[in-house]
DNA sequence: AAGCCCCTTTTTGTATACAAAGTAGAAGAT
DNA sequence: ATCTTCTACTTTGTATACAAAAAGGGGCTT
């Protein structure tokens, strides 16, 4: 993960807030003024202007009706469709990568899941979020696609700030952990609709429990 | 198609250039120069930047390694993966619809092929094209979740103007709106399963037909 | 002739300035 | 007191200016 290559102020404001927002600490509904913003980061409107457009392209940041934009907020009806649509394509993940498992990718998986157990046993909550992310993004590169690759990793990215609240105590570690493993030995099977059905039910079952969080 | 709202540069610049790329008057690999355009487009370089920024986003353009914006060129390899991805999304779109069709969705679908079916006889191009977008629209629509149905809307999009090479003779028209009439069948009969796969199977010969074209 | 270095010219990113369009608030009218 | 309207203040969009980085070109060296 080198990012050797573009420290520029718009990318840097870009991820900041990014962070901040997948962090809570700047919370839905909140307005993002570009003047506030701009002196905030010591830098002036332009790039600020820029990162916004970018948050806002994917549907971190919503343009309000008329003035200013602001932190995604979601009713629980949007949510849920955000998180169908989710689910989909994490399906459509599962089915492809079941179909073109080989042993690199199946190894990533594998190296992620044991990653993510050793995690979860430890308690260690920011450690978990960290390695189930690259769990997923391994089943992600597994497909081979890497538009639905990267269509699956932009949904987890604006879904992560609803999602991180599930995770709790060392037993919802765990328990994610055991039902990964479950999802492995879905797509490990390489039967592409048992995959598809098991991260189906993986992610309602995390979907269920983040509304529930919420 | 009323723009009552915003006819601000930036958008009215962003919105040309992907009408220009479209209809293919912009070739894939060409380089967009922002002084250039900002000139030809009689603004600055400040709203082309955005407009630009919005495409790239979209993945209408890609940033060169180095320097330089240019409409996206893909191989062989990268549209297939495009339209696998695209692929699978219409087939959930397709499933979900069969779940949740009613009749106003139905009869929005119905209507659009109708028009498919009109326009197709009379070897009308370009009012197929128009309602062959109705169509999908529809279908999209009928899924009643919106993030999916926007998802499906850029891949379409941005295949754009891949696929309408496909659509050259009145018989490839008539054959594309029968492809349709099995398609509805398939949804219509509210089977999940059988509507997914009703809409891989249009959506594969569709794409070895771009293919061919190409 | 090939390779290397330096200089010029583009190009990109950022800053600042300005104009237009809202918004809010206060003052006045009913 | 409430409603209206005018004014000032934000805020957004666009233009222009400037600095840094990079590509290209030419000449010099070997």
């Amino acid at each position: 993960m080198s990012e050797l290559e573009k420290p520029s102020a718009a990318s840097r404001i870009e991820s900041a807030l990014l962070e901040e927002i997948a962090a809570g600490e700047l919370a839905p509904g909140t307005r993002l003024d570009e003047v506030g913003l701009a002196e905030r980061f010591g830098a002036s409107r332009t790039p600020v202007r820029e990162a916004l457009n970018r948050l806002t392209a994917q549907g971190i940041l919503v343009a309000g009706k008329k003035r200013g934009v602001f932190v995604a907020e979601y009713t629980i009806e949007e949510l849920s469709q955000i998180f169908e649509a989710m689910h989909e394509i994490e399906a459509a993940c599962a089915r492809i990568a079941a179909q073109r498992l080989n042993l690199l990718s199946r190894s990533d998986i594998t190296a992620a899941q044991q990653e993510c157990v050793r995690a979860a046993e430890s308690g260690d909550r920011a450690s978990y979020l960290r390695a189930n992310e690259l769990f997923h993004m391994a089943i992600y590169e597994a497909t081979g696609n890497p538009y639905i690759a990267n269509l699956a990793s932009e949904f987890r990215r604006r879904t992560g700030p609803f999602r991180a609240k599930k995770f709790e105590t060392r037993e919802d570690l765990i328990e994610s952990a055991k039902s990964h493993e479950e999802l492995i030995n879905h797509i490990f099977s390489e039967d592409s609709a048992t995959a598809s059905n098991g991260m189906r039910s993986h992610m309602t079952e995390s979907f269920v429990r983040s509304i529930r969080a919420n």
